[in-house]
DNA sequence: GAACCGATCATACTTTCGGGTGATTTTTCG
DNA sequence: CGAAAAATCACCCGAAAGTATGATCGGTTC
């Protein structure tokens, strides 16, 4: 009974199914007094099991509406109004838990400006390769691993503007 | 012969209902021979019919799946010294400006959510490929050329929150 | 019915990123 | 001073991102 409670979907479908085949016996020897109906007989067949699996398809398929969680920060307020006027101030707080270092947190600044690693080593007056280090602590630190999530993580936690 | 044309999709599936009507001919005719062998021929058309409904109905109406996205809300300290949150209304008259696509301003969205092109494929059910067309053109639109860049842009235009 | 657009996918190629490792030089601080 | 932390750079490799081009298909529009 247990296998019932847990498959009741696919119980009801079997008895549907059997009760489609009973159907179809009723029909078969009733077509089948008239001799060369056979053609009608499959014909209905089709049509209705046709009809049967995009109806079990929709049933079975449809609820694949993938829920996709995205994190999303609600508080945080674009200061887009010029009436509040106020100047970003980093919350210390998060900036000091995240154990940026300063040059890091120039990075980070700089990825969330869309600068290209070069672009940002050419800014810094430092190589490339410098950049990709600071990058990788930086990474690790905010415990992201591509560019665009560093940028989201920071401003959800207001290190950046 | 306009019809055709303009119904290929509802030809191809005619073609292919009457080819399949062909072939149970002959497999009638085959099992015609046997006698009482009318329920293995029932049973196969309705196995075969049924398997054509799910293909049909999976081709016509699965493509329209959508992704729901769920903002999941994650605390986060801040002194906040604003009126209050306000939920986020798209600038519409930037938004048609950019001349941005419904599918374009799904990938964009999804990229200020920083994920990669592969995850977003699979978000929305398309191929990579896609997904980097839709980049291209938003990039295009959006006068940038890196995704941080593209995310910068739009939340400057209040695009997206 | 032609012309156009959006969505889809492909192929091919280049560039950029990101991971891993290791090394040297400053700076900082107890 | 001397150890620890930060900053600097290099090299390699594979994966991801981005560019360019072209094709099909379906729907809209005039």
């Amino acid at each position: 009974m247990q296998f019932l409670k847990h498959n009741k979907m696919l119980f009801i479908y079997s008895v549907a199914l059997a009760l489609l085949f009973l159907l179809l016996k009723l029909v078969e020897y009733r077509l089948l007094i008239i001799d060369h109906s056979i053609e009608i007989y499959a014909g209905s067949i089709a049509i209705l099991f046709t009809l049967l699996g995009i109806w079990l398809s929709r049933k079975l398929f449809s609820p694949k509406k993938e829920t996709l969680v995205i994190e999303k920060e609600t508080i945080v307020e674009r200061e887009v109004f010029v009436t509040g006027q106020h100047a970003f101030e980093p919350n210390k707080k998060a900036l000091k838990e995240t154990d940026l270092s300063a040059r890091e947190l120039e990075v980070l600044q700089l990825i969330a400006g869309g600068m290209s690693n070069q672009e940002i080593a050419n800014a810094m007056y430092v190589s490339v390769n410098t950049v990709k280090t600071h990058i990788a602590n930086l990474f690790y630190k905010l415990e992201v691993s591509r560019r665009t999530q560093a940028v989201e993580k920071a401003k959800k936690l207001s290190i950046i503007p």
